[in-house]
DNA sequence: TACTAAAAAGATACATATATCCTATTATAT
DNA sequence: ATATAATAGGATATATGTATCTTTTTAGTA
């Protein structure tokens, strides 16, 4: 449902909230959290561009999360990588169709409303809060 | 959020649902739904194959409902296109993970109940009902 | 009855988006 | 200087969405 990528998002700033702002390599995140090696820069690339981390190249580099873990909700994370976007008028696209949605419309739109106001709930720091010693789930070994 | 062709398929089962049981070439239904006419019957194929349509060759041919819409939901036609999964065990696939969830999949999984529950909640029927004189929305025309 | 037009079914090709990997370049600490 | 790590970009693979062409089935009709 939410795209792969967005997941993978997810758990690496799970992951980096964990850190407290500490340095990690893109090595030590993507064997963190289970995502594909190669693919963790593209992710913490996005993620950079948005503000939620940074990177420092070098020797003793990393990524380091630059947002308050407090402030930052599951969703905005989510619309980094796939914006979840409402219904606002009618996707048939037909010049006369009127601003009002029809009913499938108006059902899927209090969908996808559903959804945001779920994700927006929870911040990262939530999370990590509720973890029970376990953040992501291969954190039990 | 849902995919494309998930949209269609729930667009063209409400065109259907409208018609009673009649017959619509994929023509009629990609006008009267704005689905891409090459794209139409792909998507009626899938939707024949579940068993929610029935196509009958030949010249006065075309597609049909071949259910019941006040017993057939929407998520029933979105998981012909793309199965809405539940989060049952954790997706990090490591070997010593535990069965339980850990907080970011628990409610990632949360979320993905509510949007299952609110599209079951609808029939095909419910949304026809529902229509106020148009069930999609370019049938303001 | 055979012919023909209409329509689904099936196959193929193409475009775009998503996911993954690889290689060179740039920055930085030791 | 050198090793380490992000950055940037391209290469590959798979999935999704779209279009086109051929085959098969069916109904009408001459």
């Amino acid at each position: 449902m939410l795209s792969l990528t967005a997941e993978y998002a997810l758990r690496i700033m799970i992951f980096l909230t964990e850190r407290k702002g500490g340095f990690a390599t893109s090595e030590q995140i993507a064997y963190g959290t289970s995502v594909p090696a190669g693919y963790t820069i593209k992710v913490l690339q996005q993620l950079a561009k948005a503000g939620y981390v940074s990177g420092q190249r070098g020797r003793t580099g990393g990524f380091y999360i630059s947002c308050t873990p407090t402030e930052v909700n599951l969703l905005q994370i989510v619309d980094v990588i796939d914006p979840l976007k409402r219904i606002t008028d009618c996707p048939l696209g037909r010049s006369d169709h009127t601003s009002s949605l029809c009913p499938l419309h108006t059902q899927l739109d209090k969908a996808i409303a559903v959804l945001q106001k779920n994700l927006r709930s929870m911040t990262l720091q939530d999370v990590v809060d509720n973890a029970d010693g376990k953040t992501l789930c291969q954190d039990a070994l």
